[in-house]
RNA sequence: GGUCUGUUGGUGAAGUGGCUUAACACACCACCCUCUCAAGGUGGCAUUCACGGGUUCGAACCCCGUACAGACUACCA
């Protein structure tokens, strides 16, 4: 086809397009940033799922960006039609806030280089594909979808490359004529590219995390506008990154395969190609069947975005685990520089994991626990308090009204160089100081006690009334439980008693672990002594008797 | 089937040709500290880096083959 003809059939195909791409180009200059500023993007699809290799993503383009002084924009990929969630869309936003994943630009943020729903740029698309047909680099191609899957399973059974491309693109070389008619007909299309590849060439292709690598190059005649002509996710990507002016594009590594097209689709639209970052996914083994596989919502608890804020994981957390996957080196890093801040720490390509990254729970945990150690009982109490207000609001009001003795519970310990370590959750408030909240603290609590002795009320509330002092400091208290414990028969210490276990009752613990059993239902607790303080010494008797009436039940 | 990528202890992993008798963290075990737990301390936990060959004075690191695993191979992204 001449290029007159071309013309005409670019007119033909887009008589509404008005614009050329220069309009398009002048539209959306060049950022006017820094040296070595990244711009990097978030391109969700809108079926408002979000999961924790998506939060990994989206933080890892945060990140970058920040780190260099750069832009993260938002942009939402809905191309296609079907895979629209009603309400999908604010929730993507949503959960991003949520976890203070923040772009500063696109969706819901604003900004100069949108629209930033590929929705409403369908003109801009169709734009650059009129000027791929006048230049000759498109057609339209009235193969269905139904011939499309013969040919396919065709190629199948004959064990040769799937595909529309050399032989089996017969539209490829339609006369005008041949199309007018077919236009006429109404017969439905789709636009092609005209591939210039051939797949018996290599390209060089270098990733900024996995490195080198050789691909062959792209022969197929790729759709690129489907037949509702709308485009598909390669052309939009490269149309937007390139106007948006993207520095880099940071994706899972399941785009690696489309890798040389996204090349050729660069190179015929004459583009300046962005740095590619792809990032391995977060993977799982598979309990049953023992296989590596990507995290799923469906069977991994963890998965799901939802999760994290249900349970009350801290977002810092959070982002302390997802920078821990994020570069292999943050973890040493963090535990070498405990007063410094994510922000503090540069993160680089090459330190990111070029295979699968496991999620490991394990570590998690610990690095949420790590993060509640260093935390006030203050701002543990603030932060339990908004958990609870939308997950626990009755709990949510008995922190309220406690709140003074709370941040006291919580405080226990805290002042040492080794704090505690017994929360990973906001969920876990509640249960881990069940004896700190009277209102919550009832006689059920010591069926809780997984011990299986009967301890002697008389005794305690004896030590109570009589020898307990709450003005003492923790020294004197334990010499004076010391010496209540002596003056009624039992040995100062475990090793005194284990000596000669004959000669006595017991040991100075058994005398604690009967207060403290009485007094936080179990046998496990922080500081004892703390704990009594706090109470006070009425409280301290409330709950002996409470005992009492729990051995009589 | 084809194309890419990966494979280091119980787990996450460091490591890119000699400072590796394989870091660090988590988990686990033992002991210590100790009124319980947590925390902390000390020690233990891969004689070996999927397997086979090659290059080299020297290989977990480079090359080839095999096995296994993952991704892609849509008018989905």
């Amino acid at each position: 086809m001449e290029l007159n003809e071309r013309k005409q059939l670019a007119e033909l195909l887009f008589p509404n397009i008005k614009y050329n791409r220069d309009y398009y180009e002048k539209m959306y200059p060049e950022r006017k940033l820094k040296d070595g500023a990244m711009v990097t993007r978030y391109g969700p699809s809108p079926t408002g799922s979000v999961h924790l290799g998506n939060l990994f993503s989206a933080f890892c383009d945060m990140v970058y960006a920040r780190q260099s002084g750069g832009v993260f924009f938002l942009r939402i990929e809905d191309t296609d039609q079907k895979r629209a969630v009603d309400g999908g869309i604010d929730n993507i936003t949503g959960v991003l806030k949520g976890f203070s994943i923040l772009p500063n630009e696109g969706y819901s943020y604003g900004g100069e280089y949108g629209p930033y729903l590929q929705s409403e740029r369908t003109e801009i698309y169709q734009t650059y594909v009129k000027d791929l047909i006048i230049q000759g680099y498109a057609y339209p191609c009235f193969i269905t979808e139904e011939e499309a899957a013969a040919i396919r399973q065709e190629q199948e059974l004959s064990k040769v490359k799937i595909g529309i491309y050399g032989s089996y693109a017969v539209d490829r070389d339609l006369s005008l004529e041949e199309i007018k008619q077919r236009l006429n007909e109404k017969k439905d299309y789709v636009i092609r590219l005209k591939s210039p590849g051939n797949s018996k060439n290599e390209i060089e292709i270098i990733d900024c995390i996995k490195g080198k690598m050789k691909l062959p190059e792209y022969d197929m005649d790729l759709i690129l506008l489907k037949k509702d002509g709308t485009p598909t996710y390669h052309l939009a990507h490269v149309i937007d990154d390139h106007l948006m002016h993207t520095t880099h594009v940071i994706r899972g590594d399941e785009w690696v395969a489309s890798l040389p097209i996204h090349y050729q689709l660069f190179d015929i639209l004459g583009f300046e190609k962005p740095k590619y970052a792809h990032i391995a996914p977060i993977t799982i083994k598979d309990s049953e069947t023992g296989t590596i596989r990507k995290l799923s919502k469906r069977k991994d608890l963890w998965a799901g975005a939802k999760y994290y804020e249900e349970n009350g994981i801290p977002i810092e957390a959070l982002h302390l685990y997802l920078a821990t996957i994020a570069n292999t080196n943050f973890e040493e890093w963090y535990l070498n520089n405990q007063d410094k801040k994510i922000e503090d720490f540069h993160f680089s390509f090459d330190k990111q994991a070029i295979g699968g990254t496991s999620f490991d729970e394990a570590k998690l945990v610990n690095i949420c626990k790590t993060y509640f150690s260093r935390k006030s009982g203050e701002e543990v109490f603030d932060e339990t308090l908004k958990y609870a207000l939308k997950f626990d609001p009755e709990y949510s009001e008995l922190l309220k009204s406690n709140k003074e003795d709370m941040i006291k519970f919580l405080n226990v310990e805290k002042d040492s160089d080794r704090p505690r370590k017994d929360i990973s959750k906001y969920s876990d408030v509640k249960e881990e100081f069940s004896y700190a909240i009277d209102e919550l603290f009832t006689k059920e609590n010591y069926s809780k006690y997984d011990g299986n002795k009967e301890f002697s009320v008389s005794l305690i509330r004896e030590y109570v009334n009589n020898v307990l002092d709450l003005s003492v400091s923790n020294e004197e208290w334990f010499n004076g439980v010391k010496e209540f414990a002596v003056k009624n028969g039992y040995a100062a210490s475990p090793k005194e008693y284990k000596q000669n276990p004959s000669d006595f009752k017991g040991h100075v613990g058994d005398i604690c672990e009967a207060l403290r059993v009485m007094v936080t239902g179990r046998t496990k607790s922080p500081d004892l002594f703390s704990i009594v303080k706090i109470l006070g010494k009425t409280k301290v008797l409330n709950r002996i008797s409470m005992y009492e009436n729990y051995l009589n039940k």
